[in-house]
DNA sequence: TGCAGATCTCAACACTGTTCAGATTGGAGC
DNA sequence: GCTCCAATCTGAACAGTGTTGAGATCTGCA
């Protein structure tokens, strides 16, 4: 910290952390570049050496976060029952951990879940869309999954996890108590599941979704700046 | 319309009007009160006798396009093919058409979506939530999903084709094409719906989850007024 | 020790949501 | 037809916002 000092020391994360205070106790929106600076002691015009603009500083906090979140997904999953022989349970573990997290930290969730496609320099890792597919690859390889159903069988898994998650947060659904909700998650997740094993549809007829993450990945080559200075 | 008059006319739908287009032009968020306001022609302070605040115009606006959703899924329900004998692919059209829908307004469709519960005074019919629960007691009835399983499915479909609709209106999930987002949608809900149908949790052990839309009418007795002057 | 270059401050800009006293109007009752 | 009231809208103002640019201050390297 080092109070009264003209240089800070490490003032981007300091913002960012001050940020992320700011969006739990005053909600997503409700809290400014402003308020933030202030807070660390800093005039605002300060924060613009660290981040291009205030959206720019929701991105790169948001992007700590989702870091934060894959880490701990992943974790879930070697705390998850029978976490060795069944993969199933594993998917189930990520899927209550995902909903948990969003009800925990609501605020904080929706500025993230919302902040949209990641940015071309975002090295987020683990990502959760990472630990996700590969926890599919396990499902395939034990035969919990039919092979032909494996291909972008993650984003069905995703989109209802994610669906119950934001539903939670932006308070259009609401559950009674912890336990309720990892239940809900918990259903949500086996149904998908049960539904993608047994799927009849011919792969040919099957759209390829991407995430803006593996997207990013792929066109690494084409380098999009937006440095500041 | 009646341009330089003073009094305007119905001054209340068309500054929801304007808001509505300045969302599709400048996005969700970015666009001011002022300039709806002068879009119309009308000073800023006008807006305030027909909206208590900003974010009161957003909640009306997100109301009515609620209102509109619901109206085109019951009618999405009806295009169906087989609508009259198989209730599963009523189901389908209605999480065709929610995504679909995310895909073609993504602007207007985050603002909704976002808005959060619908206020206590609001009466938006058909809300899609009553439409969605009345086509899972159609499958019900048809023999599609076994009684125990019903209740709370519909958040279980709910929960997954608004995941799909939210990560594409997002933009954290890409795919190319109208068609291909269609058989995106078709995959999500026909993985789900099979996923219930074979569902073996005992009811007991069953999370009730509660939509913000159902709450406000069990509750309809309390008078939460913010009426205006 | 001196001197770039990174880091931060200060003052200002245009713009925002919001308030409130007062001008303007349509319509109900005489 | 007129009057008068309540609904409606204006104008000016307030505090607060994101953002910028010119200049002060400090750190680390020569």
């Amino acid at each position: 910290m080092s109070k009264g000092r003209y240089h800070h020391g490490d003032l981007r994360s300091a913002l960012l952390d001050a940020a992320e205070a700011l969006v739990r106790e005053r909600g997503t929106d409700n809290w400014s570049l402003r308020e933030a600076s202030a807070r660390v002691g800093v005039s605002p015009s300060a924060a613009y050496h660290h981040f291009a603009s205030r959206d720019t500083l929701v991105r790169a906090l948001s992007e700590r976060t989702l870091a934060w979140l894959g880490d701990r997904l992943r974790q879930d999953c070697e705390r998850a029952p029978g976490r060795r022989t069944d993969p199933q349970q594993r998917l189930i573990a990520i899927g209550r951990g995902y909903v948990s997290w969003t009800v925990e930290d609501p605020a904080v969730a929706r500025l993230v879940l919302r902040a949209g496609a990641t940015g071309p320099d975002s090295s987020i890792a683990p990502h959760p869309h990472d630990v996700l597919a590969a926890e599919f690859d396990r499902l395939v390889e034990a035969g919990g999954l039919p092979a032909p159903a494996r291909p972008g069988a993650e984003f069905v898994f995703w989109s209802a996890v994610h669906g119950l998650a934001v539903l939670l947060a932006d308070g259009l659904v609401h559950i009674d108590g912890s336990r309720a909700v990892e239940l809900q998650a918990e259903r949500v997740a086996r149904a998908v599941l049960n539904g993608l094993a047994q799927e009849k549809t011919p792969s040919t007829d099957r759209p390829t979704a991407r995430s803006s993450h593996t997207e990013r990945l792929a066109r690494r080559s084409i380098p999009e700046i937006d440095e500041i200075h």
